[in-house]
DNA sequence: CTCAGTGCAAAAGCTTTGCATAATA
DNA sequence: TATTATGCAAAGCTTTTGCACTGAG
């Protein structure tokens, strides 16, 4: 294992300041979902931070999960991302403005960094005059391999 | 009025070119669902879509107006739109790139005009060895006369 | 006449909410 | 101890599906 994961006694220090705001409390259910966004490499839906939460708090509720995403997407800490239809995905706020090429062949989701809103706010006539506050990108079509496979 | 809807009578030619597919029928309720977006200017909603349709076809089933909405899709008339999480919305497949700029004060959506697939495909590595199919740009914030009252 | 499409009702996701109990500060 | 947060179960919303009937070609 590279990185402990948060275990029941203790909760990293980092996630701790994180989640330590005026009028909150930190709790365990909190911590270990933050932890496991953070740890896990992205694009989780809700349903995932369910199952891995579970692992290590089987009395888990669904509900409190749904009710951290919630907080920690309000709390800064955490971005929604809509890639098909149905439900959310949430990753980790990131320091770099990214976004995302989905592969309708085998459902891969590949990042890439590209500072758009600002590009935008250059060349977009109508966004000059927005306060903008979120710029989503999603690309979908066929990644290399799929490519092949459809010939 | 401006122009004439679908009556009970008759379909629009175009309409009736558009959904005349083999092994497809053209149905009164697919033509006039087509029609209500073709009219609706932009970013209807399933239910919205439904409310209108009834008023001419009482009978209609939310049903259908989902499984048209499928099948239009399909038949690339029509464009599914993210904007914010619970539902989608449709419109009429554009012949030009567009995307949307969408206000979290008042809710209006502002279309703007940009080839930003081809701009992608330029700048951004990744996305050169995909075949893109699709591209959506939401981005979000607040409008002039937002961004005033918040002041 | 035949098969695609419709209406209705029921089910299936995903997400939210009410309320009593548990746990943090 | 005073609230905040949780777990559970139930409800809410959007969308899909099964089935018998209708209607287009």
């Amino acid at each position: 294992m590279i990185r402990p994961m948060a275990s029941e006694a203790g909760i990293p220090k980092t996630n701790h300041r994180a989640l330590n705001a005026p009028g909150l409390r930190v709790t365990k259910q909190r911590a270990l979902i933050l932890e496991i966004i953070r740890c896990g490499q992205g694009h989780l839906d809700a349903d995932e931070v369910y199952r891995r939460a579970r692992d290590k708090q089987p009395r888990l509720s669904l509900s409190t999960v749904y009710r951290s995403l919630q907080l920690l997407k309000k709390l800064g800490l955490v971005e929604e991302v809509h890639f098909d239809e149905g439900h959310h995905h949430y990753e980790v706020k990131p320091s770099s403005e990214h976004h995302h090429l989905v592969c309708l062949g085998c459902g891969r989701v590949i990042e890439f960094r590209y500072p758009l809103t600002r590009y935008m706010k250059r060349n977009v006539p109508e966004a000059k005059d927005f306060e903008i506050v979120d710029t989503e990108i999603r690309m979908t079509g066929y990644c290399p391999r799929c490519r092949q496979a459809r010939k």
